[in-house]
DNA sequence: GGCAATTTACGATTTTTTTCGTATGAACCG
DNA sequence: CGGTTCATACGAAAAAAATCGTAAATTGCC
């Protein structure tokens, strides 16, 4: 089970977890490179925060080499979970299903997926 | 069809709104007693938060009586979408799905909810 | 009327987050 | 070797958000 205690990612902080998770392992270039393609910042300002991250303990790093390789320290999984409780809480009044709801109408959602979300609320209807 | 523009509440600002949404209309200090109940913080701060909030727009207020009385002037339907996207880009890669799996997984919602959910993908599916 | 309580206004400070400039050194290339 | 490029470190500043103290005004009450 990891850290649970300090793991509260800023924004910035979230979007480069994110290409990590993705990635799995990175240059500080790398993940900036990424974080272009959507924002417009410095390389610098990317550094300077993964350097924070690895500080906060929120990324690991490999200095052994001239270039870092960075990764991500805290769980994907876990990490969601967590910004979704405090995000449901904060803005749907604790109700996770205000939430799906409001999510499902966005219209984004593919019958696959809508299938696989179905094949989860029968399991789930099940355990009861 | 509300604004839109620069509606992007802070997440104190969030936990006001929230409270507004839910009593229709109050005063600063309805709302503050009411954020006592889940964190601390003094009377002042709360009634500044407010008074930016007007400024922002994101409230609206009726000082025709020497106690304010003050009301969301952001829809909550709007802002929910809004932040729910944020937040599903910052932290689920855009996939609502991969959001609405997560949050079902937390264990927190009841049968009755489950069914609503599900009645919800079936008239999704139907659209296709 | 005068005092206590309550409210808003206002300004300032503190804290958090984001941003970036500059220095320094390693690696690469001609 | 000498210069250019690319990396990290570091410090500081800017921006954003949250907090609160104090003053002034109004109300209600004795």
């Amino acid at each position: 089970m990891p850290d649970n205690k300090s793991l509260k990612p800023t924004e910035s902080e979230l979007e480069i977890l994110q290409v990590l998770w993705e990635k799995g392992n990175a240059t500080v270039r790398e993940v900036h490179e990424n974080l272009l393609t959507f924002k417009d910042v410095g390389y610098t300002t990317t550094l300077k925060l993964m350097q924070i991250m690895n500080e906060k303990g929120l990324v690991k790093r490999n200095d052994s080499f001239r270039t870092h390789i960075y990764k991500a320290a805290v769980n994907k999984e876990v990490t969601q979970k967590y910004m979704l409780h405090k995000f449901v809480s904060n803005l749907f009044g604790g109700s996770s299903s205000q939430l799906v709801m409001q999510a499902l109408g966005d219209g984004k959602v593919t019958e696959q997926e809508l299938n696989e979300i179905q094949l989860m609320i029968d399991q789930l209807k099940k355990k009861d």
